[in-house]
RNA sequence: GCCUCUGUAGCUCAGUCGGUAGAGCAGUGGACUGAAAAUCCACGUGUCGUUGGUUCGAUUCCGACCGGAGGCA
């Protein structure tokens, strides 16, 4: 049986995944599947960078814009609804372009990871963040003592969803972990990663883009959603709780600005750091390429040279 | 012109009752199994404004000078 041959382009924010994957798309018959866990909002399209509608009519995407702020979204969520996609998407002979910079959400996606089917139980969890991180995984490491092991005390988030799974299903984090891996991979991949050889020309462009977000509507977007209900998952969102202070009258809204470019700086640097370890990607760099124009025709070329097999997409594409 | 305060890490500032200094933020590296734009960990030598003096020893005390803030005229 065929693997289904997916093309996934990543990077950190701003590093302009979102144009070279409609150029590419476009050219190999594809539709983009986003992976980020803040686009995935209604709402908030200006703050959380969603493809603009001259985008979204070149090329068909989907997981953007499906889900309402008040109501909280999961990798497990993400990973369901990815698969269906990509499994339609396949189905009409197209090719399935993941895009996206929520970089756990494609490594589970891509992986075939089963996460653990235990909710949260936000009740349980809001009980335990009062108690002590040392505490909390004390108590952890007699009942799993080799996650607690790894597990530092201030972690206090990971070792409280440890002990809610534990707490629902009776098997520990570890074993759930042990247990998610599958044997074989669901994916034909051909996996990129678009990033700068100079880390202080990704930073200029994150703080100009902040700025022409600001220009384009910023401010109105996010103080209705901050008048909404909002999900625990939706609030994280970088621009809301940067600009909650402005709109309380606290703080000026240039100081609420800077934040947020040094929030979002922080959250690239994250970003890079989980791209990395990932040895099999192939890195383009963008700063070294001329325009957009050159990354997409190298992001074709990695794409068309993985030999394509009987029914997948890719070989319509080439001829 | 006089008086007061101030000059310490890229930034904001602590501190040394005289034995050459440390936090937060930034930055860098790392982790990451249902909040991931989240959460967490590790990494701190800098002519302690300049220059004289006192001292075994000064960034710390004294003087002058230079820069900054404020007050009185």
């Amino acid at each position: 049986m065929c693997k289904i041959k997916i093309l996934v382009i990543t990077g950190p924010t701003a590093s302009g995944k979102t144009d070279v994957s409609v150029n590419v798309a476009e050219r190999l018959g594809g539709e983009i599947v986003s992976a980020d866990s803040m686009q995935i909002y209604k709402g908030l399209d200006v703050t959380t960078a969603k493809p603009d509608s001259h985008a979204l009519s070149a090329v068909p995407h989907h997981l953007i814009g499906i889900i309402e702020q008040k109501d909280s979204f999961s990798v497990r969520d993400y990973v369901t609804r990815a698969a269906e996609t990509i499994q339609d998407i396949n189905r009409r002979g197209r090719l399935p372009v993941i895009t996206g910079g929520t970089g756990l959400y494609i490594d589970t996606l891509v992986s075939g990871i089963k996460f653990s089917e235990i909710a949260a139980d936000y009740d349980y969890r809001s009980s335990l963040e009062q108690r002590d991180g040392g505490e909390l995984l004390t108590e952890l490491a007699k009942t799993d003592p080799e996650y607690a092991a790894v597990m530092h005390p201030n972690n206090k988030k990971r070792i409280i969803r440890a002990m809610e799974v534990y707490r629902q299903s009776g098997m520990t984090m570890s074993e759930h972990i042990k247990a998610s891996k599958p044997e074989d991979t669901p994916y034909d991949l051909c996996p990129i990663c678009i990033e700068y050889d100079d880390r202080d020309r990704l930073y200029q462009r994150i703080n100009t883009r902040v700025d022409m977000m600001i220009a384009s509507g910023m401010l109105d977007e996010v103080e209705r959603a901050l008048q909404g209900e909002m999900s625990h998952s939706f609030r994280q969102a970088i621009g809301l709780k940067e600009l909650e202070g402005y709109f309380a009258g606290e703080k000026d809204l240039n100081s609420c600005i800077e934040e947020i470019k040094k929030n979002t700086r922080n959250y690239a640097k994250r970003q890079l750091t989980w791209f990395r370890r990932n040895k099999d990607m192939t890195r383009i760099y963008a700063d070294r390429c001329r325009g957009i124009e050159e990354i997409a025709n190298k992001v074709v070329d990695l794409a068309l040279s993985v030999t394509p097999s009987p029914s997948c997409p890719l070989r319509h594409a080439k001829a």
